[in-house]
DNA sequence: TTGACAATTGTTATATTATAACATAACACA
DNA sequence: TGTGTTATGTTATAATATAACAATTGTCAA
């Protein structure tokens, strides 16, 4: 179940889709009832944990969930140019991998991509 | 070129021959010339840079590059029981993610499995 | 009820990871 | 040598994350 704090933070990350670190969520939560680091990893923690939530490894960040929910392995494309991130199913890649290593328990899988995306691209170059 | 520093990190990392933080690495050499997170993380940079040595991003470790050096995508299996880390080569995996999104030019590439080894399983449920 | 314990939330402090900013030393070469 | 450039050393601080404890709220038996 969640609590004040936990929608304080789902609904900040739910507004931005974009990746935030959990200092970036606590700026933007500031003046409510959630003043100290600890309660936005808390609610992380279990946000996270629900699935609703995904932690963004090569960022060090936040992001949320963008697929029906689906309880499957999330997979990222991470924008450098605008910070866009592109959520999409890895558990094909995962079943790919875990063949490869057998005898292997695999408890979770973090696959993260990163480059510029096609509206990014038709930027580069042009001079401002 | 590697210079002393270099040197001396790179040797620390091929010795545990597991993910090294950048200040156990720090602790590890201690004593000699490099005295500060900076130099460190100056050497890491430029190690990663050349592909002796990876950024384990879901452990914000470093851990010296295990396979035959084919200059190709690293992926890594984690374990949690014992901190092992098992290299392996991602670039299949790689293609067939970046053939699920066209027009997304892709640098880089993170993909870490973790869970438990098979050693690791076999001592599940054993009480010392 | 209420009092005793457990679970949740709030608060303060601190640990861990990473970079910025500037000083000094080594190098290149006119 | 002098002078500019690059590499390295040093100090300080930023950014990310957790620990430890206090206060509050919830639960439920007596």
């Amino acid at each position: 179940m969640l609590n004040a704090n936990d929608k304080k933070v789902l609904g900040i990350l739910s507004q931005k889709h974009k990746p935030m670190s959990a200092y970036d969520i606590l700026n933007a939560v500031k003046g409510t009832s959630v003043k100290a680091p600890t309660q936005v990893y808390r609610s992380l923690e279990k946000l996270v944990g629900s699935g609703q939530v995904h932690r963004v490894e090569t960022l060090n960040a936040f992001v949320v969930c963008g697929c029906k929910h689906i309880d499957t392995a999330p997979g990222f494309f991470l924008c450098k140019g605008c910070g866009d991130v592109s959520e999409f199913d890895s558990s094909d890649a995962l079943e790919f991998l875990s063949a490869l290593k057998t005898g292997y328990r695999v408890e979770r899988i973090s696959v993260e991509l990163s480059g510029t995306c096609p509206s990014c691209q038709a930027f580069e170059g042009v001079s401002l």
